[in-house]
DNA sequence: GGAGTTGGCGTGATG
DNA sequence: CGCCAACTCC
């Protein structure tokens, strides 16, 4: 194996196998090919099974391509190793082992946040709780925060009984969990609670998967939480041979749970650890990593590191400040249009990066205007789509009749006469037997107060789902989905709707059925279980290929990880970036820092930043001041124009 | 039971 | 500005 391209401590962290290895790489360091590098070394050299190494990444893209350069560099097929986000991990954990775990079986479904709302709303209804009072997005995020933490609902109870408020937080977690547990599904962070319970419980099956992977490796450890540093330690407790890679300055994601404590204490938690430190950077100009080293200079509590390159000094940065988004837009499209014809470069060389996706709007109706291709990663997605989400709900019950969410999402879509009225008495009749709703369908003579031709049409409805489920057992999903629109009536109501509306979601539809025949291609588990979940765990930023050029856009968080010749940074004002909420704690704006960080850092050749003097957001047009991050940056590496 | 309208409210980033 | 719950009307 060649490790001749490799600088000096790149080849050092391919070559230290064995024990716990803390790899703190810089932006830009070439950590991925240090880690493709590691993977084959293992294998190639050490005669490592690929069977015995799990490589954890924060995407499926960044999985993706780690498999293709492991790939590349190596002779032999590395298919049976895993590499893989934290949750298609779990997934395939749990799928094999979930019903060691009391109340679960094995055909669970993932909840997305959309299912997780609905759920939120249902208890609120029971709990006689205000949504007002109790929003239902933030009593997801303190579920979610307390998941992380691994803090069960009982633990959350006990924690909080002092607290009026927080107390009533309590109830609804505790009675979410009981409604996930009835619809037989688990949300994000159960993925990761679950599978860490079921290895905390079972001596058996920790040893199997201790036993397993050998090696273990973690990319964007300072994205972890505390949940999924519990689940590594355990996995690596018996070999302990752990390499985690990661940027201190990098750590963007703690208002999701990621606890930079992580990789800040991996010496003192896994006790003879190496480290080694990346810190030549091959990916930016001097005077973009100048820029990037004088604006995070401006944290405390980092670990020291000094990033630097050999590359040339490059063009200065360019600060441009427009009256209004209008015109900032209006500079961004026209400068990239110039730089095609006087530098030749193409659209892909592009990127737009935004605090928030509503910024994309203007822009993206600037390129319209100018007939510039473009792509955006994130914001509102395919799968989030009603049309596709009907769909996908009628898989869930043909797949688990006896989830009640799904199947009351479709009950009457289309439109076939079952009111809510009905549906409630349907619920309730289902929750004192104690059943689903599915089985209150066969239940029908001993509900009063549901109208005759309600009760009709709920027959049909049960017949339609049983021939369903029974055509699944032969047809692959691509048919089943055929079937499931022709049946429900739902491909004839979009057939009979006359706005054009109707004709996008046709198109998204038949989106969704080219995305399952390509899943069949690809995939050997072809079951509708192993689709659905595909599906659940799918982001966006998986979809960004580069086949055609265009110029990309998408927020400074989805463009962690991504490189391009030139980078927009858009609305650089105050308030904005950094965003007004991380005003009141320094922990917050100094996370905004690091956003910016990695906001320059994704710069290989040029960048400008751009903001407007005056902006106007949802509706209220306001003056803004420019970024304090611009004023971090020296003034002798930008240009104003 | 269903379609259409209104008024109030929130509006950061995600697997 | 866009969404959703609540309300009105057929």
């Amino acid at each position: 194996m060649d490790l001749d391209q490799l600088n000096k401590e790149q080849r050092e962290a391919v070559v230290h196998t064995e024990g716990p290895l803390l790899i703190f790489a810089g932006a830009g360091s070439g950590k991925t090919r240090v880690l493709t590098h590691r993977i084959a070394y293992l294998i190639e050299e050490k005669g490592i099974y690929p069977s015995n190494i799990l490589a954890i990444t924060f995407t499926n893209k960044a999985a993706r391509e780690m498999k293709e350069r492991v790939d590349k560099l190596m002779d032999i097929s590395a298919s049976n190793m895993w590499i893989s986000t934290f949750h298609s991990a779990c997934a395939k954990i749990l799928r094999m082992n979930i019903e060691r775990l009391p109340e679960y079986k094995k055909n669970f479904v993932i909840f997305d946040s959309d299912d997780q709302e609905k759920i939120v709303k249902e208890c609120l209804k029971e709990l006689n709780y205000n949504e007002k009072n109790f929003p239902p997005r933030n009593v997801l995020s303190v579920i979610s925060r307390a998941k992380d933490q691994m803090i069960t609902a009982e633990k959350f109870m006990e924690k909080n009984m002092s607290d009026f408020k927080m107390r009533k937080f309590a109830d609804i977690y505790k009675l979410y969990q009981d409604k996930l547990k009835k619809n037989n599904a688990l949300d994000f962070d159960d993925m990761l609670l679950k599978t860490v319970e079921l290895l905390a419980y079972n001596e058996d099956i920790l040893k199997h998967y201790q036993d397993k992977f050998k090696y273990i490796m973690v990319d964007e450890y300072q994205d972890t939480n505390y949940c999924q540093y519990k689940l590594i330690s355990l996995l690596a407790r018996q070999h302990k041979n752990l390499c985690v890679v990661g940027d201190d300055d990098q750590c963007i994601y703690s208002w999701r749970g990621a606890d930079i404590g992580n990789i800040l204490n991996f010496e003192k938690d896994f006790s003879g650890a190496k480290v080694i430190k990346l810190e030549q950077n091959y990916r930016s100009t001097k005077t973009i990593l100048d820029a990037a080293n004088h604006v995070i200079k401006c944290n405390y509590g980092r670990k020291s590191k000094n990033l630097w390159t050999e590359n040339g000094v490059g063009k200065s940065l360019i600060h441009y400040n427009g009256s209004d988004e209008r015109e900032e837009a209006d500079f961004i499209t026209a400068e990239i249009e110039r730089l095609g014809m006087e530098e030749t470069r193409e659209y892909r060389d592009f990127a737009v990066l935004y605090r928030t996706n509503a910024q994309s709007r203007i822009i993206e109706e600037m390129c319209m205007t100018r007939g510039i291709p473009y792509k955006i990663v994130g914001g509102f997605k395919f799968y989030d789509r009603k049309e596709v989400k009907d769909i996908i709900a009628y898989l869930r019950v043909i797949q688990n009749p006896t989830g009640d969410l799904s199947l009351k999402r479709i009950i009457n879509v289309p439109k076939r006469g079952i009111g809510i009225a009905s549906i409630e008495k349907l619920e309730n009749h289902a929750k004192v037997a104690g059943d689903s709703i599915f089985d209150a369908l066969l239940e029908l003579e001993e509900i009063e107060g549901i109208n005759a031709k309600a009760k009709k049409n709920m027959r049909e409805f049960y017949r339609l789902i049983v021939e369903l489920m029974a055509m699944s057992e032969t047809l692959s999903i691509a048919e089943l989905l055929k079937e499931v629109l022709e049946r429900s009536g739902y491909l004839k109501e979009l057939e009979d709707g006359e706005d054009e509306a109707t004709e996008s979601r046709a198109d998204n539809i038949r989106e969704l059925l080219s995305a399952a025949i390509e899943f069949e291609k690809k995939n050997e588990d072809r079951t509708l279980e192993s689709f659905l979940e595909k599906l659940a765990l799918m982001s966006d930023i998986d979809n960004l290929d580069s086949s055609k050029s265009a110029l990309t856009m998408m927020t400074l968080h989805s463009a962690k990880g991504l490189e391009y010749p030139v980078v927009f940074i858009a609305g650089m004002e105050e308030g904005l970036f950094p965003s007004q909420r991380s005003y009141f704690e320094d922990k917050q704006m100094e996370e905004e820092r690091r956003l910016m960080y990695v906001g320059i850092t994704r710069a290989k050749e040029k960048l400008y930043l751009t903001s407007a003097f005056e902006r106007t957001i949802y509706g209220h047009t306001t003056y803004t001041t420019v970024s304090q991050f611009v004023k971090e940056i020296p003034k002798d590496l930008i240009t104003r124009i």
